[in-house]
DNA sequence: TTTTGTACAGACAGGTCTGTATCATTGTCA
DNA sequence: TGACAATGATACAGACCTGTCTGTACAAAA
């Protein structure tokens, strides 16, 4: 008989387990995960809080699907700059590190996803940061992959040395904003790799 | 009623808000500022709840106390190693990377506290985030100030570069461990500031 | 001795957190 | 129409959080 509530979502085609998905993503990331309680999620979502604890049995299960969700959406993203190079591993290198420079330069980016997780989370157990490292893992894996294709002396070096400037990025464009060293990744990222190939040559 | 306050700490115990801060120092850098309770804090540091809102009037003033007690440090660290290579920007930057390597691959490394904070603290108003961005922007400057002794042609893009390489191995010494890229943190630099001085002698 | 400053101990208030229980409502499809 | 699954609304439990309050102990200063 009461209904105070219009409902004014109407061709809402998400479900209740999307949209809180959603809501979570934007507020764990914005505010940090810790800093945000399940009712501020289910406001956000406009969702009752037994549909959030019916799709996650718990906020851990909510964090880790966040995370993993954070995990697909990065390595379509890094397909997609990949994509544009095919078999030219140098300039996948150069492009990816382009669009790092232009996505950690940007004035809302308050640092990666998953480094933020396993700041929150000391507890390596913590399924949020088991994905967390895994997506780090991964990414070395991927980079050294790609390094491999350049045929330089020291691939594992190259692929640290890439990976510390990666993660720089990442830690400096939310520590020091837009303004910061971040923009500067890019040819950092090309100064050492010829390096490397000057090193190679000699 | 002036009252002298000779504060004559009796040398063999530490007074109560030192005891709270050094309690704080460990716990907030190991398990996270927002995971621990003033309850854990008092009880580390064996000091009633009192003495804690006497010596700080909140939580935030603890956390703030926190991160300039760690700021204190980390310049005294800094100091130490540049006195080493007195008049030589070169080495002096050499030796930092290089203590930095040994710094974040240690096995206890939990990342950079100031870095941390930031993460844990989105909102820039926060008095302890305040003092962690400050912590950047005091090491960007003296990091400039060793680059502008090389006497290169873009000191302000070597410096920047640098830096993501000082950031990159804070965060990966965090997600990676001590088998990350952080140990290469040194050849990386020593790379980044060759590339440099060969662009200025050609 | 009296006063004062500092500290310990513990109860408590008021709020927020995660997670559970119960019931009402809606949309879909047979 | 009727059954059923998904969802909404809401109250609640128990733990934990920050911060306050009261009372006690002790040592140094006045």
């Amino acid at each position: 008989m009461n209904k105070p509530k219009p409902v004014l979502d109407p061709p809402d085609k998400l479900s209740a387990r999307d949209r809180i998905l959603a809501a979570a993503n934007e507020l764990f990331y914005k505010e940090g995960i810790r800093a945000i309680g399940i009712d501020t999620v289910i406001e956000k979502a406009g969702v009752a809080k037994m549909s959030l604890y019916r799709a996650f049995p718990s906020k851990d299960d909510l964090i880790a699907a966040f995370m993993e969700m954070r995990d697909k959406i990065y390595w379509e993203w890094w397909d997609g700059v990949v994509a544009r190079h095919p078999g030219d591993p140098r300039r996948q290198l150069g492009a990816l590190f382009l669009a790092l420079a232009k996505r950690t330069s940007s004035p809302s980016y308050r640092g990666c996803p998953f480094v933020n997780t396993a700041v929150e989370f000391p507890d390596h157990s913590h399924p949020g940061r088991a994905v967390a490292e895994g997506n780090k893992r991964e990414l070395r894996r991927r980079v050294r992959g790609l390094v491999d294709g350049l045929g330089v002396a020291a691939p594992a070096l190259l692929t640290d040395q890439l990976l510390l400037l990666m993660e720089g990025a990442y830690s400096a464009g939310n520590t020091l904003g837009a303004d910061g060293p971040s923009a500067a990744v890019a040819s950092a990222a090309e100064a050492i790799i010829d390096s490397h190939l000057r090193e190679d040559r000699t």
